[in-house]
DNA sequence: TATGAATGAGGCTTCATTCAT
DNA sequence: AATGAATGAAGCCTCATTCAT
């Protein structure tokens, strides 16, 4: 029978390997490392062999770009709630439009930050492995903050409005995950501040870089 | 006084021993991540047995807290030496000012990055061990803020100047790093941007934050 | 009902490998002290690789209580055999009884010493591992002398018996075992003896402290 | 100068070293095995360091025949003592002899226990080592049993006095040792009995090898 | 001569991967 | 297809012994 002459009983129950073997994966990035996992770990908490996860993916850091994939789901499925709606309140203006996105970006951070913690660990220690799986993110999520940029253009000093929103980008996730994921251990030690104090600051801080005059 | 029963030409031995080991450590620092670095490698590297290391640590992780030693010995170089003296220019303006320290940062990570790098990673990876080597290199970094927020009260529209000393400290260390260490790997492949220009950014953000008035 | 999730087959192969290292470790015991002896030698006398003897013991010590399991497998063995059937001969005399005993001991030693030897070695050697291994043996023992010092009560000067039982186990083990095992190596060098003579003498000091009148 | 001229202070000096060392092993084999004992640990627990060790004795094995000569020391150091002055006292009979001589040797192995364990053991785990330590010891203390047994042969069945003599060495050694030394690590742990019980328990088995009528 | 630093073989253990069933 | 047993390279660490100072 031809790979292609699958039948669909054995195509699904395929998939439904995988998934659980995605599955187990994504529990264990909450309670270790990847390094700290093994592929009997994932088999065992999957309820599958250490033969079937070398079926369903060629070795261990196969796993690692499906943190990526699990990333981009959740950022997907968060833009397709009615939560991750952040539409440009023009009325409210740009500052308040901001802060309101960093408390949306921190409730996703609280929820799904293990598979960002993860991204983002990889992306440094396994660069290699991750490839381009950043890209179709940023690019995703460039063009998000783009329509906000050009929303409140009116407020906004900057003249370039690509770079605005590609510095607007980098720097929520830049600022929100050294807090949001490692608080205590690193600079994000330095404050004491509540998260929501937090979370207006980092808003802050974009709303200064968006308005600041040009010297 | 000498330590107990070394006679003084041992201890410069000793002390040799350790150097070309913390070295060939630092060195290894720039080409690979700690787990990839076998014990075998840094002997290796400085021309010393495996026995030799375990004489002068006591085991492969003792490795890790010399990553804030050297780091803080750079970081306090740097503030001894005249390039590190950004002295508050009172003339010439608070974003003026806050520029030449994000470029200072910058030059500071093109030249120790490694150990940046490795500060961060193993406080994420293993904070267990790395205990509180942050808190004074944090407390060292916000009191120079704060002499910056002090010395520029007047154009700050912050209340609380402990708390803005804080956050700037926070705002500029994950704002650098990330970009000046992972450019390609992360958030900051956003970005297509000159050094000069980044910097400023960064700076306007910081910038922004002090300035925005209370809502 | 089968260990869960474990198939009959795997079951069998576990065993065996078990089985084989087991029996590898006990032709080593014979050879070497357990201190002498790699995990790779006991891996490869089984002709199995190294990891394989991790999957069945949790590390090496973990063979130790092995010893011990081995010990009183052919402890009953002997016991269930037709040669280890003492039966107390009444009409001979508790003396030939004992002589009986003692040359019964004897050749289970010439047999099985390598096992005595290890278990009387790591009882002294890692009394933290061995825990409790002794006493099911040893009550067992002195069950079996209970009968006896039962049966020939009127020969038996001693006036509580179960501790006679006690004597009877600790002197027929330890006065054999020194000699049978170390004649050599140790006070047993001071005789010169046959086997037969030794073995009557040990009876004939249990039988000594048995009818040995009150003072 | 040559080797014969070395001056008497020198030769002192090195005596001096050598005692240190050796106090300083016997020290350590109160508290731990041989195995478990490093160079390092000897050289300093005597103040010295580890070259010092390796001027005095060839390599670390070459400490176990020490071992022998401290034992040796103190057995006869015993002897000379009027503590070890077992006169047999014909009036008083074999048998309170007996009992009076199994006392002594307890207390000889509660004081120096160490030594009389390390020997034993190590006469089995390193027979080659040991060579003939044990033969003068062992010629000596029969020869004190021949002395008795002659002072008692109107008491004494046994035809052969030298192997009474023998097996009274063998039998007293052989069963003091055990329960003084492991009693709860071994067939020891049977017996629940005071000190005293045992003692005359064990006095009773030679007293009844000794006066057993040939059969 | 003494010191203690350096050596390096060898032991234990882990775990990604392969393979027999 | 699935299972889990087996493999074996590779890493960490110890410590007897040697050697530079």
């Amino acid at each position: 029978m031809s790979r292609q002459g699958v039948k669909p009983a054995a195509q699904d129950r395929a998939k439904k390997t995988r998934d659980k073997l995605l599955a187990a994966f994504e529990a264990l990035l909450k309670e270790k490392s990847f390094e700290a996992m093994s592929v009997a770990d994932i088999a065992g908490r999957a309820g599958l062999s250490v033969g079937a996860v070398y079926r369903r993916f060629e070795n261990k850091d196969a796993f690692l770009p499906a943190i990526f994939d699990l990333y981009r789901e959740r950022v997907e499925a968060l833009a397709a709630s009615p939560e991750g709606q952040y539409v440009p309140d023009l009325d409210a203006g740009l500052r308040v439009t901001l802060r309101g996105m960093t408390a949306i970006a921190w409730s996703f951070l609280k929820r799904d930050g293990h598979l960002v913690r993860a991204a983002h660990l990889y992306a440094r220690l396994r660069p290699d492995l991750v490839g381009d799986e950043w890209e179709a993110m940023i690019e995703a999520g460039v063009a998000s903050y783009r329509q906000l940029v050009d929303a409140f253009a009116d407020e906004i000093a900057r003249p370039d409005p690509d770079e605005a929103a590609r510095v607007l980008f980098y720097l929520l996730n830049t600022s929100m995950i050294e807090y949001g994921l490692y608080r205590e251990d690193g600079p994000g030690a330095a404050l004491s501040i509540s998260d929501a104090g937090f979370t207006d600051a980092m808003a802050d801080a974009m709303y200064g870089y968006l308005t600041a005059p040009e010297i």
